[in-house]
DNA sequence: CGAACCCTTGATACGCTTCAACAAGAGTGG
DNA sequence: CCACTCTTGTTGAAGCGTATCAAGGGTTCG
């Protein structure tokens, strides 16, 4: 009971330098980040243009002022975007949990990354040269596209979260951020859902995520649990009121 | 003396339907919005597809279901992007002032615009239908360089604002905001200098973009005058301290 | 075992919003 | 021309929300 499920290592500190460990390159990755349209002729380019690359939690992906050359997936496990402090402590902005693109954006502008990324978890990252998909674009345009389409999905999401910032408070941010934490509401909106949110990282690094403190991440915790809309137990909160959750997030209150 | 520079007319209300006014396109509007490296050939057919319209101040240039089939871009004017509440009123995120684009993502998702686009005074829009430009980007290859760029500057600005929102206050914000308004700092930062920020908009919407209420614009407006550093008058503000003020945006104090 | 880390809870302080009131134009219509 | 209204900006007082500081308990690791 209440055993902590994850736990970054210690005072997070780069153990080594990244070891290059190449691994099995799953096939479908790039249908997964580009969408299901890619042809299999890029496909085979990106994957010879690829480079991949494992970092231990605690690592730092990319560095801010490091020079984008490349365009950043995390694979597997989860990766945090933020700014590193003098003090080695970490403020996170965003977390990007594999499959997903990390940084689609830098390597366009010929400058440096702009945020510091450091592997919250054990992660597997790939890189595309920019200058090998710049080729790819000649003769793939729909890989062009995919790019598009993939930026301006970035670009939806940071506007709804400086959004959030300003018009919502700490607890509307919390139940949005836990309604997207719940595994496909789709269908079987059925009563008797057992509704099982499994927190794979540091609640710190939620809180940081919604722009709170730790502190008050709990406290708002706590203050859902008391209303009975949720149950939490160590690192896994169920749901308990789905609909009264979603009302919550959508303002009511 | 005090006399205020614009005024959004009246009640913000939409007095017709949208004029379609064909104006004269000034040759290097596309060099503004793609970059300098833009094709002739290219150029011409862009000029082709294009579409040209004025929408007056308060006029809402689209709406955030309206499907979204062309980019869209600001010629002349400004154009605040945010959320159209019920009572008439518009909670602003951001604002957008030509040349510049407006809305450069909406398009390749294939759903609505997500945000309302309302004119803050009179402007001029181009709207690029969307398929148009994925025909010619199969020819240009270049132009998708050039709009995934301009996404990526997009992502940039959104982060940084909301890492500002979470990390600095009021105050700090402020002083970012203001510098940003300066004029080209570049050289001449001799200290006679005599740095002055003219208000296109009023001060309310500069508010929302900072994500401040009017009440603490105006007084941290007046903290930093209290304080020598600025000089209000009216719609003008001259910067009096210029290396305090980027001290304090840089999150001195 | 102690050390380090994480989460929780409480008390306090601060920043900002909200509400209310007021002055100063700007547009309107008699 | 002068009321009259509408909008904007400013200032003050009060209250809410969140950060900050401090303390304590639980767990893991050396």
């Amino acid at each position: 009971m209440m055993q902590r499920p994850r736990l970054a290592t210690g005072r997070i500190v780069a153990r080594s330098t990244t070891p290059p460990v190449p691994q099995i390159p799953s096939p479908e990755q790039w249908s997964v980040l580009f969408g299901p349209a890619l042809g299999s002729a890029a496909c085979e380019q990106l994957q010879a243009a690829q480079q991949l690359r494992t970092h231990g939690a605690g690592q730092l992906v990319f560095a801010r002022d490091q020079r984008a050359r490349d365009l950043v997936a995390v694979l597997e496990g989860s990766v945090g975007l933020g700014q590193r402090r003098e003090d080695g402590s970490f403020d996170l902005q965003r977390s990007v949990t594999g499959p997903q693109w990390l940084d689609l954006s830098s390597a366009w502008l010929g400058g440096g990354h702009g945020q510091d990324a450091m592997a919250l978890s054990r992660a597997r990252i790939v890189e595309l040269p920019v200058h090998c998909v710049r080729e790819l674009l000649i003769e793939q345009p729909e890989l062009g596209e995919m790019l598009l389409a993939g930026l301006a999905r970035t670009v939806r999401s940071l506007a709804r979260m400086s959004y959030d910032l300003v018009h919502k408070d700490a607890g509307h941010r919390l139940a949005e951020w836990l309604l997207r934490r719940c595994p496909a509401q789709s269908a079987s909106e059925s009563a008797s859902d057992e509704l099982i949110v499994p927190l794979a990282e540091r609640k710190r690094d939620v809180a940081a995520q919604l722009g709170i403190t730790p502190e008050t991440f709990s406290r708002n915790l706590r203050a859902l649990s008391t209303r009975k809309l949720i149950e939490v137990s160590g690192y896994s909160i169920k749901v308990l009121n789905l609909p009264a959750l979603r009302a919550l997030a959508q303002g009511a209150d």
